[in-house]
DNA sequence: TCCCCGATTAACT
DNA sequence: GTTAATCGGGGAG
């Protein structure tokens, strides 16, 4: 049997909770039955007080699970098509949470590339949108507890140190755009956009010599 | 009630 | 690099 992770694993701030993420497995049961694994390889922080958080101007019907107890999945409708999920993270009534933006395929990989309507498996799950969908993640799954649940749930995998940790800013976020809370495997070609390769020695030093 | 725009994706040029 | 698709949340009036 697989490990789950204790509540008090996520009732921690966002941005301690996202990098300690990485590594670990989000599982899904299927209404018949099928389990679905894949391993998470990037997410966001969003806390208290931040102005790109869901949670910024208070409660509201939609967002309401956010300021609930950690571990409980706050999933949202967006661009009139997309779903995307996050964990709830920290205390009751502080409104953080981590966005689940990509993972590396593991179990149920024909069942995702049926759901997605693409065969190749770098399309599965490469982006928060993509991965409900793989998933089958919509409003119906609002409010499950990745602690507790039996239709969606986390389990322990392989934690990534920080040494293999990539820190950017957040993706498509246009307040608190500098706020470095996006935290990708280092390398992971199963991430939502590629990582940047750092240029070559000699391309950077006559960059620097010579700026455009 | 109206209006703008978003924690996106896919298909373009 | 650009853009259409598509609709609910929530601020403005």
């Amino acid at each position: 049997m697989s490990q789950r992770f204790a509540r008090s694993f996520l009732a921690r701030p966002s941005t301690v909770v996202a990098p300690e993420l990485l590594g670990h497995v989000l599982a899904r049961r299927l209404p018949d039955g099928a389990v679905l694994r894949a391993r998470i390889v990037e997410c966001e922080a969003y806390q208290e007080g931040d102005p790109a958080s869901h949670s910024f101007r208070g409660p509201t019907p939609r967002n309401e699970v956010m300021f609930g107890p950690a571990g409980h999945v706050y999933v949202y409708f967006t661009y009139g098509m997309h779903w995307c999920m996050n964990i709830v993270t920290g205390r009751r009534g502080e409104g953080s949470a981590v966005l689940l933006r990509a993972a590396e395929p593991l179990d149920g990989v024909e069942e995702m590339a049926r759901r997605r309507g693409r065969d190749r498996v770098r399309d599965l799950c490469a982006g928060p949108a993509k991965w409900t969908q793989a998933f089958g993640v919509d409003r119906a799954c609002n409010g499950e507890d990745v602690v507790r649940g039996r239709r969606l749930w986390l389990e322990r995998g392989s934690p990534v140190p920080p040494s293999g940790i990539e820190v950017t800013s957040r993706v498509g976020v246009n307040v608190a755009a500098d706020r470095p809370w996006r935290f990708v495997v280092a390398g992971s070609p199963w991430a939502s956009r590629r990582s940047v390769a750092a240029p070559p020695r000699e391309i950077s030093r006559q960059a620097a010599a010579a700026p455009p």
